[in-house]
DNA sequence: TACTTGTTCTAGATCATATAGAACAATGTG
DNA sequence: CACATTGTTCTATATGATCTAGAACAAGTA
């Protein structure tokens, strides 16, 4: 897995590791059982500080993707919740609803960020 | 058009009226040619500076989601694609697009914050 | 003209972000 | 066991975003 923050983006930095690995994770490159780079590893190849790795290690172990124990590092926890099921199919149905959702969005006129406000809204209940 | 904020939630409050237009467009409670209420009078009913109150005008006006002019206040730009068509029924169906992508990441096995991940990133090209 | 409304400017307080260093505890390895 | 690895916790500092506050201004409405 390639990793990279843009120091010059909105977003903060600890979130972009975050959403990387949520990337990873719909594309299938990441997976149950994976392990990845330590704090101190992604900090130095990254040229980042290592409590902001350390960060968005803790958010993800608060979404409980990853499990992080000390000496071992930080490995993917997150799991389908159909078990056995194909990840690799699971995630192509994901990103097909996706373009539908966005296809929708733009075809009623909504702008872009009232669709990332709409999600944000189903989600919270 | 009932408006709130909560001051104790991470968003920002500029962000908490941004997200209220963008959730009235999709219901179609708030259409072409709508006016909101002026930066004043919002932010004196909400207890907020008017300058918080400007700044999601002028983050909506950016979107192209209203039109600012002195002495008129804010009105609403936002038009379908399509043209004539019901725009309410549109709206049911970027509801419906948006369940199915919701659902479609809860099966596998997608955080919800992932979910929040990919459509920035679907939008962002 | 008088009023409304958005625009622009300065200013200050508070919180989030990011960095930095250090000591510590749990785990894995030889 | 001894040792290195790795996450955890603590204090500290600098920077920027957020929010509030006040004032003057410009363009539109009545």
């Amino acid at each position: 897995m390639i990793w990279t923050v843009d120091p010059t983006a909105p977003e903060p930095l600890y979130a972009q590791l975050v959403a990387q690995v949520h990337v990873a994770l719909s594309y299938g490159d990441l997976a149950d059982g994976d392990r990845l780079p330590s704090a101190r590893e992604l900090a130095q190849s990254l040229d980042l500080n290592i409590h902001t790795v350390l960060r968005a290690f803790q958010i993800l172990r608060d979404e409980g993707v990853v499990e992080l124990r000390r000496g071992r590092g930080a490995i993917i926890t997150a799991r389908s919740t159909t078990g056995t099921t194909n990840a690799t199919r699971e995630a192509d149905g994901v990103r097909q609803a996706l373009r539908q959702y966005v296809d929708a969005g733009t075809a009623a006129g909504l702008p872009p960020e009232a669709l990332i406000t709409l999600l944000k809204e189903a989600l919270r209940s």
